[in-house]
RNA sequence: GCGGCUGUGGUGGAAUUGGCAUACACAACGGACUUAAAAUCCGUCGGGGAAACCUUGAGGGUUCGAGUCCCUCCAGCCGCACCA
């Protein structure tokens, strides 16, 4: 037998015996105990498949081959995430059209997938672009719609100048376009709105009742930002107005000596009469237009702003009379949009006040208000405030709003840092949005039986400077009458994000073909939730909190029968370029899975994927690595040569092969990959160490390996004359009493360290383990001269005690 | 600034969750086989060395015993960031 197995031959032989087989397609036998893995589908682009994605795939492809063979009936599915912009872009430059782009790449990608054999169940496959699929993204939309949930809004919205589209919040990272780095500034414009904050708390609550790794909680928690506090309040002298805050320091109202206002609040208009110095405001309104978000972070060292001539408010606690200005580090889109500032205890509103000598008062004892602003408000104590003055700052809190309340001038209130989901595009590749804009009947949505609204063909698909729609060019299209009235009317002409069609399609893989709703309710009853979710951090705040919103509604309203839609999320660390750049085209660093494929075969490249590092942190690959595994997979194939005579598992052997059985089945539902397939190494050294192997012995390594290295381990299966395949094959179970040593070797300390070590029968009394320790001749020589005064046994660790 | 993560050989990383630090690999080196190379097999491989001893980013603490727990720093990565 040659030194190196055949991979082509072997993997393409037992792909195409899977295939013919359907051996991993799952049944809609509700009898059956199931199991839903998921991995986030991929977007294909033309760029192939990266090495990141099947890290993710087999890793989930490990468990979902063990469950089979645990008797599960295992729903381990595969589709294509296939809107949005960079298949748009690439079409655009090569002069395409977006659907035959997107069939390329799908065709490219499936066939990579199909090399790396993943038990995916191919039948089940499903396509964001494919009508049949968003005919129910769009039926979602349209019940979101009817629900309230969806909304038109003129509001100022983060527009990308290179893509020339409106971003959502979560798609701005630094100030720039998250997909292109492109420069984002600000544009009003009129957008469709999804009202995810109606969902922010609960959200937030029932991650409690999912196992998500605590990464993935606390980042979504951060990011939906909860914070508890009160609104208050404030008269405004001269316009006979009332000007309301939010603060979550209620106990400082006494400190609060001037007040700023965002200069977008829309109070300011509505007030430009009496404001003495409105050119000044203006101006200054102006000039904060024109930078983005980030240009006013950015610029916060210094603090600007402008006093409102003639206006004057009066604090409600005290009846004091302050002033107010407006300053862009108040942004509209949090809280009222206008704060009290209480420079003694807020090292922003200090800062202002500093800068243009407003009064600074102290209301917490414990700093130096003068020097600094004191935050800290952990055991503070009230001063200057009157009937709060004594108290705790905790105290306070809870005293002022009381107050507030039985005056009638202030409210507890709950705000979330979340914002509502901006949820239109200006591009071409998208799902349409089936609503009519009438001159009569305004927004109508298209009856449900229109469904799928479909994506007219055009020839010029480029978006547009002006940040107008490409389908608004489609004039036949656009062009309708509308469902209510009859009348002319017009279509929306944005599109839908490509979050869309993320944010449901694990549903669909419950029942793909279905026609007449998403999926039907028992089948969704028997798969969902998912059971196990894998995917990438960078999703947390989007897509995988989309999903969650968009299944808590569907749940609402009836279509799921669970409030959540994962049972469990982990995520994977990235794989870096050799160099531990992150990979990249620019960096030259970008390694092809075909080649490594070609060159080692799918299961090399499987199991080093596995292999390369712990799976939840960031490893660097490496080329020799991917070798080492690839020499140790011809080490396994060469133990056919190796082959003895002996029954079973020899007696020897037992304690090895049962460790081995344990430690794998233990460290794959723990991700723990690498030290699963180290593990199995140290096996497999075992069997060279003795020189030969049964085939039991050797039936139960491939066993072990068989989901990492799925085809060498069906092949070695076959040749050693088993009938059953491996991925039916039972899953060995350890026999605790195999692990069971009769003699422990002991590490003999003396007051901590190390001096000898010894075997002993197992079972021993403990004074005969102390009196065999104490006699050991490494031993004597540190207790020379020192009394012992305890021995320690724990485990297989003696420690004397002597001084 | 806030939140999270990480720090162990030349490299990727192990360590049964407080119990013999450096498993398993990669790289390197030596040997066998070969005319030779590749492949393969067998060895060596934290530092120091005659031994003692030292070693998990630094310093302190708890403990019979600390990579692991506590405190104070340092460095790096990721997320959020004028969120009132």
């Amino acid at each position: 037998m040659t030194d190196r197995y055949d991979h082509d031959a072997i993997e393409l032989k037992w792909q195409k015996k899977w295939e013919d087989a359907h051996c991993f397609e799952a049944k809609d036998d509700f009898s059956l105990p199931k199991f839903y893995p998921l991995i986030e589908f991929p977007y294909p682009s033309g760029a192939g498949l990266h090495v990141g994605h099947p890290r993710s795939n087999t890793a989930l492809d490990i468990i979902a081959r063990k469950r089979r063979m645990e008797g599960f009936n295992v729903l381990y599915p595969i589709g294509y995430d296939a809107f949005g912009l960079p298949t748009e872009n690439y079409a655009i430059k090569t002069g395409r059209q977006p659907e035959l782009v997107t069939a390329e790449n799908i065709a490219r990608f499936r066939t990579q997938l199909k090399r790396l054999g993943f038990s995916f169940d191919w039948s089940r496959e499903v396509n964001t672009t494919d009508p049949a699929y968003y005919k129910w993204t769009q039926w979602i939309f349209l019940k979101l719609y009817e629900h309230g949930l969806a909304y038109k809004a003129e509001i100022p919205i983060n527009f990308c100048t290179s893509c020339k589209v409106g971003l959502a919040n979560e798609e701005v990272v630094d100030g720039v376009c998250e997909r292109c780095g492109g420069p984002v500034i600000q544009k009003v414009r009129s957008q469709w709105m999804l009202k995810i904050t109606a969902y922010a708390q609960r959200l937030i609550d029932d991650l409690d009742t999912v196992d998500f790794i605590d990464r993935v909680k606390t980042q979504q928690i951060n990011w939906i930002g909860r914070s508890e506090g009160a609104e208050v309040d404030f008269r405004i002298k001269g316009v006979e107005d009332t000007l309301t805050v939010f603060t979550t320091r209620a106990d400082t109202l006494f400190g609060a000596t001037y007040m700023v206002m965002s200069p977008e609040h829309p109070l300011l208009a509505k007030w430009a009469g009496s404001i003495q110095n409105i050119a000044e405001v203006k101006a200054y309104q102006a000039a904060s237009a024109r930078k983005s978000d980030f240009e006013r972070s950015e610029l916060s060292k210094e603090k600007t702003g402008v006093p409102l001539a003639g206006i004057l408010a009066i604090n409600p606690i005290n009846g004091e009379t302050i002033p107010v200005w407006i300053s862009d580090y108040v942004l509209m889109s949090y809280g009222t949009g206008a704060i009290m500032a209480v420079p003694g205890h807020d090292a922003r509103d200090w800062e202002f006040a500093k800068k243009f000598h407003l009064p600074i008062v102290e209301v917490v004892a414990g700093g130096d208000v003068q020097k600094e602003a004191y935050t800290d408000c952990g055991t503070g104590v009230m001063v200057n405030s009157g009937f709060m003055t004594g108290l705790q700052v905790e105290e306070a809190i809870e005293a002022a709003k009381a107050y507030l309340e039985e005056k009638g001038i202030g409210r507890r209130k709950v705000n979330y840092k979340l914002r509502d989901w901006v949820f239109t595009r200006q591009r071409y590749w998208g799902e349409p949005i089936p609503l009519v804009n009438c001159p009569a009947c305004g927004w109508v949505p298209l009856p449900y039986e229109q469904l799928p609204l479909e994506l007219p063909h055009i020839e010029n698909y480029q978006p547009s400077d002006d940040g107008s729609s490409a389908l608004s060019r489609a004039v036949d299209w656009i062009h309708t009458t509308c469902p209510k009235c009859g009348g002319p009317a017009e279509r929306e002409a944005d599109t839908m994000p490509n979050w869309a069609g993320s944010s449901w399609y694990f549903l669909r893989y419950a029942d793909p073909h279905n026609d007449s709703c998403l999926a039907s309710p028992e089948k969704l009853r028997y798969w969902t939730p998912v059971d196990w979710y894998n995917g990438g951090m960078e999703h947390t705040t989007l897509h995988l909190l989309y999903s969650r919103f968009w299944h808590k509604f569907l749940y609402d309203i009836g279509v799921v029968p669970t409030p959540e839609p994962y049972q469990k999320r982990t995520s994977h660390g990235m794989i870096l370029g050799e160099n531990g750049d992150k990979m990249s085209k620019s960096r030259n660093n970008v390694i092809n899975p075909d080649d490594i494929v070609r060159e080692l075969g799918a299961d090399s490249f499987r199991l080093y994927e596995m292999f390369m590092g712990a799976f939840d942190q960031p490893i660097p690959w490496s080329n020799s690595g991917a070798q080492g595994c690839r020499r140790f997979l011809d080490r396994v194939w060469r133990l056919q040569d190796m082959l003895t005579d002996g029954e079973g598992i020899r007696p020897a052997m037992q304690p090895a092969v049962h460790a081995a059985i344990k430690k794998v089945s233990e460290d794959y539902e723990r991700m723990k990959y690498n030290t699963a397939i180290a593990a199995m190494m140290s096996l497999v050294n075992d069997f060279y160490a003795k020189g030969d192997v049964t085939k039991a012995e050797l039936h139960t390594l491939l066993t072990l390996l068989s989901p990492v290295a799925p085809h060498i381990c069906e092949e070695m299966n076959e040749r050693l004359g088993y009938a059953i395949p491996m991925y039916i094959t039972p899953w060995p179970a350890w026999d605790p009493n195999a692990l069971v040593k009769d003699t422990i070797e002991y590490g003999v300390q003396v007051n901590g360290k190390v001096r000898a070590r010894l075997a002993l029968p197992a079972g021993l009394p403990t004074a005969e383990i102390e009196k065999q320790a104490l006699a050991q001749a490494d031993v004597l020589p540190y207790l020379e001269g020192k009394a012992v005064r305890k021995v320690i046994v724990v485990k297989n660790i003696i420690n004397i005690v002597a001084g």
